[in-house]
DNA sequence: CTGCATCCTGTTGGATACTG
DNA sequence: CAGTATCCAACAGGATGCAG
């Protein structure tokens, strides 16, 4: 399983800018990040470079909560916790894979006619 | 075309706890109720029964600022306002039904484990 | 390493009254 | 009728320090 990588959800990606959100702010992206098998918490951090410790943990608890993913503690010292996704969790990908598929091809359009009102005033 | 009822967006529907989300808080009903065709402010006011004038407007700006709807004033007296999808919104459509099916088939599954995990604390 | 406690901030959304 | 103006409450999210 490849390392996730610090460039996944980048600025410039305009992954910020589309109209479908799941979960809060984080979890869509947790999800992803959880799509290739289980990661730890501090792997986690690294493509989300700007979520604080605090968020992202409610982050994985909301999800684990709603039966997305689950917690695995190793009684370890240093400890270790591993998240992965549940088959539930698995279910999301479908509908988030036709919302990408969306801003694929239609984002362009969405930022052209914001750019279009906005000089317009 | 047949007026908008009040119960549209009952409060037991469930879809306050789909974990998607399309713009802002009203977006995506907004969007359902121009589905048939275009819709007078107040007349969307019935079935978002709850949502305050002030907010309504902001979702109607968002929407119109990003290309999803078009808004259309009549110089009458009193004056009528009309708001309709346009070609881009009406591309939201499939990735919504996809969210909304998944909410039909999994829903009852997230509000379980839901359920579970907060009787177990 | 994991993640909780605390405090703080900005944004979102709501209540109410009022205007062209 | 279709909003705007004003004020306010709630919450999401962030910074920092610390504990097991």
């Amino acid at each position: 399983m490849e390392p996730l990588t610090a460039d996944l959800f980048a600025p410039q990606c305009l992954s910020a800018e589309t109209p479908f959100r799941i979960g809060d702010k984080w979890g869509g992206m947790v999800v992803v990040c959880l799509k290739d098998g289980p990661r730890r918490f501090s792997e986690l951090r690294v493509p989300l470079r700007t979520v604080s410790p605090k968020v992202l943990a409610a982050t994985l608890k909301a999800l684990e909560r709603d039966g997305m993913i689950t917690r695995k503690t190793y009684d370890e010292n240093p400890p270790r916790v591993e998240y992965a996704l549940t088959d539930l969790g698995r279910t999301l990908f479908e509908p988030m894979d036709r919302c990408r598929e969306w801003a694929e091809k239609y984002l362009p359009s969405l930022l052209k006619a914001r750019q279009a009102y906005d000089r317009a005033d």
